[in-house]
DNA sequence: GTCTATATAGGGATAGAC
DNA sequence: GTCTATCCCTATATAGAC
């Protein structure tokens, strides 16, 4: 593997698991038994790896939130989607850990960021739509404005949230069943919009995905 | 007005202003026109200052979630009352921005901040059972648990959500009106668990608050 | 590509005079 | 209570040898 991946993997998971701000070049060429010069040779500074992070994660967003704009899905297609999304903000939680803060010094990040936030609200309403002319889901053009941007908040916050209120130190046990329990927060958003059939099939699909 | 309270007064306006890791102690002073010396004899370091501000924080949201957990309120009483909530938060914004990073430095403040939030899904749920006892509301235990974890998410972070999602600096005109709207979003949470008289109570408060 | 050595800058914090 | 001067430390980043 070449230094400059190995540096961008890294990068990473010290930033997810001790945060972006307390981690400095040195500790990454140290944590790979490379100099901080080294480091310096593939990157002009730290702000040149975090960008690079970003656009990794932002691909992956985009093509995770891309999937169910074709068509109407159903509650279980729902259910994989969302858990792909929280996979992802997983996956770059440094991010969202401290994101005033990044995106503050990166006017580049920070109109990528907003980008992905308005298509997560615009997606959720877009599917709310599809559900209400389906016959699915009852619900006003207010009520889906209202619903699509709730729902983009707690995909965002979901794991901030959690993290934040959880006592014990990250143990690896929980993370997987947070992501879960997101995707169970955002779908139990739209659950009383719902006709019977599809609230009942929420409900089954949860007892099989939450620990 | 003594030193001491203006280094408070000040601190926290910076921080709202520009986020607390990128103000220094010697900003504080030079903004303040006393010397940094000056500054450490009143606090002996910058967690103590943030610590001070916290406490004064913590002081006016346990007096705000105190307030509706001895009777069932209507949904004038939960909009003046979320609003509250809304403000104490916005006052104190530099804090929600830079959570984690600031949590992660003092242990006191993180079991403090976590003992809020437990209040804060505690109160809703208790809010909303009390609904339920009176007729306004339908809702199953476990609808309500999910609600009052939305509930949450949605007070917490939707001021940062707005910050982030806002393209223009952040104007003093828009801000006021963000309360509000986030006190809309909560409550349209809330809203489909509602008998009709109360949603239409809604509907008529959301008129007559959001501009 | 990688290393060692080092420059530069800034923040946190203290000592001691006034 | 307040100031000036200063120390220590750490982080970013560069220069130049190998």
């Amino acid at each position: 593997m070449k230094t400059r991946d190995r540096i961008l993997q890294t990068s990473l998971q010290l930033f997810n698991d001790y945060g972006e701000p307390r981690i400095t070049t040195n500790h990454i060429a140290d944590e790979m038994d490379i100099s901080p010069g080294n480091l310096y040779y593939h990157f002009r500074n730290k702000d040149e790896i975090i960008s690079l992070l970003f656009q990794q994660f932002e691909r992956q967003m985009n093509a995770a939130l891309q999937a169910p704009e074709r068509r109407v899905p159903n509650m279980e297609d729902m259910w994989l989607y969302l858990h792909l999304v929280f996979e992802n903000i997983w996956e770059y939680r440094f991010f969202y850990r401290d994101l005033d803060n990044i995106l503050s010094r990166n006017k580049k990040l920070r109109t990528h960021f907003r980008r992905i936030l308005e298509r997560k609200v615009n997606t959720a309403a877009a599917i709310c739509k599809g559900l209400v002319e389906a016959g699915v889901m009852h619900a006003t053009p207010e009520e889906i404005a209202a619903l699509a941007q709730n729902i983009a908040v707690i995909a965002t916050y979901w794991l901030n949230f959690q993290s934040t209120r959880a006592s014990a130190a990250r143990s690896n046990d929980s993370d997987s069943n947070n992501l879960a329990l997101g995707v169970y927060q955002v779908l139990s958003l739209v659950a009383p919009f719902l006709i019977d059939e599809a609230r009942e099939l929420l409900r089954q699909l949860s007892r099989e995905y939450l620990t």
